[in-house]
DNA sequence: CATATTGTGTATCGAGCGATATAATATGAT
DNA sequence: ATCATATTATATCGCTCGATACACAATATG
């Protein structure tokens, strides 16, 4: 029995996340969020809190609209290993496509406000459980299927994926170049091959331009 | 012929290393660098100029005192491959160790201020750089001298190490788990063994906990 | 319609930011 | 010793930060 908003908390909380994920958590100023969100400041304080709050909603959002979506669209593929390989040419594809290159705002939360605020850390730290628990089930259905070589170790490459996945990510921000991201990813997705398979062995000969 | 400085700039270019370090180029302010420099506001202006440039004057020192000292140290070991082994080794040693969380300057500035200044990205992104050239020179050793597999595709699996260091050191900052950083390299560093070498193959079994 | 309750916009709070004007201080060259 | 020059500390600049006090606007219920 009040006056009802003006705006949708969802839509707002988008242009918010727009925010945090090309400057961060403390590159982001209230009056910046307040007007990429069409709403005042005191609107933005009722609505969400304060600014660390209203970050920790648009984070809960981005994993949902962007991590988890596209790891339940992955997992509905048949091929399991197909999913894990589709997953890095998908990041790749946005990494390098990016004019901002805001990269994943996890993993950008991950190194900037993990390690200085214990809750934060905790709900990051979950975000790339989430992760990793996605490459183990694709890896799991995978060896069950014989799509992958029966000598992998599953819980060890999920480490791996997780790792090559924030290393990527991060050296996209500096450097979104499509050689060094393919590049990296290569050798990491090449243990899911099974070792017999037919070599193309040819590799380009001379020094290194070190 | 004037008033001598009153401090060396070595040393306290070590305290802004710590404190950039600990908290980034944003996240410190020019109180806490003269504060822990043990010098005064104008006294760092003098000096360094801007923030902005001792930051720069710092990182280059950390690049020389950390990045290129580690590197030229384990290159000096006769086997090369053992050196890629010491360097993750070392680096997940002290992730673990380190109560501040720090990571590395370098990467972690490769995600808070490459994406935003064309100048300082150009650093890092040479710094980086550096680092895969470091594994380059070491997998061409290595191969040479038959310590690893004929088959491995020299500047992919730099790439891939590199890649590997970037999401071992982010992840530090929000996980610093022994178990995750090392299972996060045990299947790169594997790609250095000969495929016919002894199988200790029994794995954990049960379902994963996700 | 009247009232209670909530959302909104203007204007502003104290605090901290990066950077400096100013003047006193300390040294080498003459 | 004196001067020229560089370094130093105090105090403060204008600005932006996150967060709010206040008054007004809009709706549900009586």
């Amino acid at each position: 029995m009040a006056r009802p908003r003006a705006f949708k908390d969802d839509e707002v909380l988008d242009a918010a996340i727009a925010c945090f994920w090309r400057r961060g958590l403390d590159g982001t100023s209230v009056r910046d969020l307040a007007t990429q969100m069409g709403i005042s400041g005191p609107s933005l304080y009722n609505a969400f809190g304060d600014k660390r709050t209203l970050f920790v909603e648009a984070l809960e959002r981005y994993a949902a609209c962007q991590m988890r979506e596209r790891i339940e669209r992955l997992e509905r593929q048949k091929s399991p290993k197909f999913a894990i390989q589709l997953f890095f040419q998908e990041v790749i594809s946005r990494s390098i496509t990016d004019a901002d290159q805001r990269g994943c705002l996890i993993i950008n939360s991950a190194l900037e406000v993990a390690p200085h605020d214990r809750a934060l850390r905790k709900v990051v730290v979950g975000y790339l459980g989430e992760i990793e628990c996605f490459f183990t089930r694709c890896l799991e259905r995978a060896k069950a299927a014989r799509e992958v070589p029966r000598s992998i170790e599953i819980a060890d490459t999920a480490r791996l994926f997780l790792g090559v996945l924030i290393g990527l990510r991060v050296a996209a921000r500096a450097k979104p170049d499509r050689l060094l991201l393919e590049g990296m990813v290569r050798p990491a997705l090449a243990l899911l091959d099974h070792p017999k398979s037919p070599r193309k062995d040819s590799q380009p000969k001379g020094a290194s331009q070190c």
